[in-house]
RNA sequence: GGAGGGAUAGCGAAGUGGUUAAACGCGGCAGACUGUAAAUCUGUUCCUUCGGGUUCGAUGGUUCAAAUCCAUCUUCCUCCA
């Protein structure tokens, strides 16, 4: 299959600057960026698409050159609801080393960075050089601007898409990029981009945007919990992602498929086949967690990953010794507890629970199990019988949430 | 600079002196059913030593009693200049 059907396939093409864009990517060797914010110290799963886009590019032999915000992370890309509140340089500068490590250990690629050549351009030439090829009326018709009209938008924020064109300028003239490749919220940036490079250089660039990922209520994909998942394992360990993905919602596992591996179209499409025929053994949802935790971290991750899992789901791990349980619970959450204690106070004192009354709601709910048995009492102390190997002791909330106590 | 209207729990939104720890919806969490899925149903959603304590932008006041009345401040919106 030749990219651009693969791409559009996959559903990672949203929307195309110019019908060309399939012959080029089809038959020529195109140099592209795909760039970011360092808004935090480590990317999460909802940039992962778009990294894995870009490898795709970069398979079938075109040059990825993926930008680092630290001019525009300064500044702050419009959100459709409200102005963002200013990230400090200091933080700024933590999150690029952050993320431009995490880019290079896992893909390797050339990173540049916007502020090494915004930094210079200082405010009258910008105003002359650069600010007479936007008219003010065309930004305002941008989706994004109209939107924040209605709530207000400073001058700052209304930059942003200008600071964003000059990069794509800058990267045509110096490193001959003519693509640039980003999520769906970034369209009317990229356009801003072809459009100065138009009037000023005469020459043509080419965009496309690929669609956010959603779940299936429409929310954006990769939070657990209200947090990101992130692409560090420090913080969100395999077990946390192998978990999140093997509970994806059946309806979407398949279009996760084609987005977060590189399985091919036979194997996904066996894989959907197997799933409508067997739901329940969930093979697309395993696939879709071994691909993906194998990629980022590797294959020993994922089998940590799934031994995790599997001894706690299968519910024997008490068959296990305590050696064998601390290293397969190295990444749950961990806490240290007294003999003697009453259960209420272990689940308060190690967040497990928020308060007493939550704690006690969970006890009358049946809700929490200790080494897999139910406490139904919420005067159960704690002693020595509970412990597995004399020291440790699995607590269990709700039916995925699990706990290591160490003595 | 002027006039008016807002600010209530994670979010949206009722509540205009006492029966209001604050309706309702969403979201969250848990239980049942399942497949560690979805949908559905049920419960729950400030803290507590279960006596009570602390909450409705902030501070101060009126009152036996305030989310509710008054003053000042902060902040958002709309209109006018």
């Amino acid at each position: 299959m030749k990219l651009f059907d693969d791409l559009k396939w996959r559903g990672l093409i949203k929307d195309i600057t110019s019908d060309d864009l399939e012959q080029k990517l089809n038959e020529e060797t195109l140099t592209f960026y795909w760039g970011t914010d360092p808004s935090a110290e480590s990317l999460h799963l909802g940039h992962l698409s778009s990294l894995l886009t870009a490898k795709r590019l970069k398979d079938a032999g075109h040059h990825p050159i993926l930008l680092v915000g630290g001019a525009t992370g300064l500044i702050g890309d419009p959100r459709p609801s409200k102005e963002r509140q200013m990230i400090t340089k200091e933080s700024l500068l933590k999150n690029y080393e952050g993320i431009k490590n995490q880019i290079t250990t896992l893909f390797g690629y050339e990173i540049v960075n916007n502020y090494d050549w915004s930094k210079e351009i200082n405010f009258i030439d910008f105003l002359r050089d650069y600010g007479k090829y936007f008219n003010v009326n065309y930004m305002l018709d941008k989706d994004i601007i109209k939107r924040r009209l209605e709530n207000g938008i400073t001058y700052t924020e209304f930059s942003y898409m200008i600071m964003q064109a000059l990069d794509f300028l800058y990267l045509y003239e110096n490193k001959n990029c003519q693509l640039q490749v980003e999520g769906s919220d970034q369209w009317g940036n990229i356009t801003a981009g072809v459009e100065l490079i138009r009037k000023k250089i005469g020459k043509e660039a080419y965009g496309f945007t690929m669609p956010l990922v959603t779940d299936a209520s429409g929310n954006k994909f990769g939070k657990s919990e209200g947090n990101a998942l992130w692409l560090d394992k420090n913080k969100t360990s395999s077990y946390e992602l192998y978990q999140f993905l093997v509970n994806v919602e059946d309806e979407m596992v398949i279009s996760y498929l084609k987005i977060f591996t590189f399985l091919s179209k036979d194997e996904i499409e066996q894989l959907a086949e197997d799933h409508l025929k067997n739901p329940h053994l969930r093979h697309a949802h395993r696939a879709l967690a071994q691909e993906l935790i194998t990629f980022i971290h590797g294959t020993e991750e994922y089998l940590k990953a799934l031994k995790i899992s599997q001894s706690l789901f299968s519910g024997n791990f008490e068959a296990l010794n305590a050696q064998e349980i601390k290293e397969a619970l190295k990444d749950v959450p961990n806490f240290k507890f007294a003999l003697n204690d009453n259960v209420l106070n272990v689940l308060i004192n190690n967040n497990i629970c928020i308060s007493k009354r939550e704690a006690r709601e969970f006890i009358a709910n049946h809700s929490i199990t200790i080494n897999n048995k139910k406490i139904i009492d919420e005067n159960y102390l704690i002693t020595n019988k509970d412990l597995i190997g004399e020291e440790i002791l699995i607590i269990r909330r709700g039916k995925k949430k699990y706990y290591l106590g160490i003595k």
